[in-house]
DNA sequence: CCAATTAAAGCTAAAGTTAAGGTTAGGGCA
DNA sequence: TGCCCTAACCTTAACTTTAGCTTTAATTGG
């Protein structure tokens, strides 16, 4: 998954940053307003995190910038509990939640997750499908019960074939939100994941192949 | 489809061309206004994407001399957002639509999808005809509920015969369009396809053929 | 005028070719 | 050491070609 922080203090910058990467997040970081537009408008982040006190674009602004342009991703605002009433203004704006200054690493992980989960149209964090369930606040998966090792990156995949369930997934698409952009084009990484992930899920046949579409996570064996 | 691509900046010239050609077009590539007018006079597209800031011939004039040589193909205006003015001289000058930059791949194309749909006629994504229906942003056809597996290459032919439906569409245009100008004219696989089509579609008899000039998609029995 | 003839156009099954995707083993890095 | 990535190789599906067959329509001799 994607995350766009924007936010003007380094310091929380870097550390907002730091600790999602270690969460397993793909971080695009933007210093002001008009960095967080184009950042938003080019990438295709999953969720954006934006502090309202931000230089040359303010966040109010930004994200009724972000939402005219039609990004629809959900946005987590961040506000100085000095300026709780902006709170407001931000979710008037658009915004999806909000987290007031200073507040816990393990909390903004935690709404974060939750928003991208809801956004994706899931209510629960649990996703269950076909016996298969994944626990997305706990990042781990079972079948009937029995608990499936994935490494990290299995996870993540299987994470967002699920979110985005019975749709086409590019290989692109999935590249482009669990790796930094400078990813290698013509790598088969994705492949080989795919592969042990279908190994691992077996006999339960969920990830189909569509042909020089992508793939698509379904429990239906038909086609379409 | 065919698709015109004139923007001089070679990055995302390239990164256009190899987005739509992996979206399944075929591309011309221009890299200023004058080649941008040699290829939509001298080529079938059906749609272009023209950047407004272009060396030789600006944007603008290129898109009024392409309208006053009759070139009836939709344009999909690209301005920089500082220029955002620009949309407006690129709109009065003869265009359809516009995109700010930076923008989103998946927009660009969905707007060119709507372009071309809507030129040839139809204002939904979703074209039907006697119980068979495509979906022309999924890109899937189904018969009665039912989905028709459909190869890539058998989407396009059937999408290019039901977009320009009840119209008798000669060989020579299918290829034009759907593929690159160095194609084998005396090969049959147009041919070979519309077969595989019409078994794909059966009962439906839909693509009728018209001895010596070519196809055409209509659920009329009556001749023409 | 009508049937037989024939050439052009189109169709299709099957084989051949290409490219997308899958598998496996091994190397490198934390 | 475990995880991720690369690279080489393998498999399979998609696309193309071939070659022979069928249909159509025009021509011609009876």
């Amino acid at each position: 998954m994607r995350i766009l922080v924007v936010e003007d203090e380094a310091n929380l910058r870097e550390q907002l940053a730091a600790h999602l990467r270690g969460e397993g997040y793909v971080v695009d970081v933007a210093v002001d307003g008009e960095e967080g537009l184009y950042c938003g408008s080019e990438y295709p982040v999953d969720a954006a995190v934006i502090d309202l006190g931000l230089p040359k674009l303010d966040g109010v602004d930004l994200i009724k910038s972000l939402r005219t342009a039609k990004r629809e991703f959900p946005i987590l605002v961040l506000t100085a509990r000095s300026h709780w009433q902006d709170k407001v203004g931000g979710l008037d704006a658009g915004a999806d939640d909000y987290l007031t200054k200073p507040f816990q690493m393990e909390e903004l992980v935690a709404r974060l997750n939750a928003l991208i989960r809801r956004s994706a149209g899931h209510a629960t964090p649990v996703i269950v499908c076909a016996g298969l369930s994944l626990d997305t606040s706990r990042k781990f998966a079972t079948f009937q019960g029995n608990a499936i090792e994935l490494t990290a990156f299995e996870y993540k995949v299987l994470e967002y074939l699920m979110l985005n369930q019975e749709r086409i997934v590019s290989k692109t698409e999935l590249t482009e939100h669990l790796y930094e952009q400078d990813f290698d084009r013509d790598s088969n990484v994705l492949e080989v994941f795919v592969g042990r992930l279908r190994k691992k899920i077996a006999p339960l046949n969920l990830i189909k192949t569509i042909r020089g579409q992508g793939y698509r996570f379904s429990a239906a064996n038909n086609d379409a």
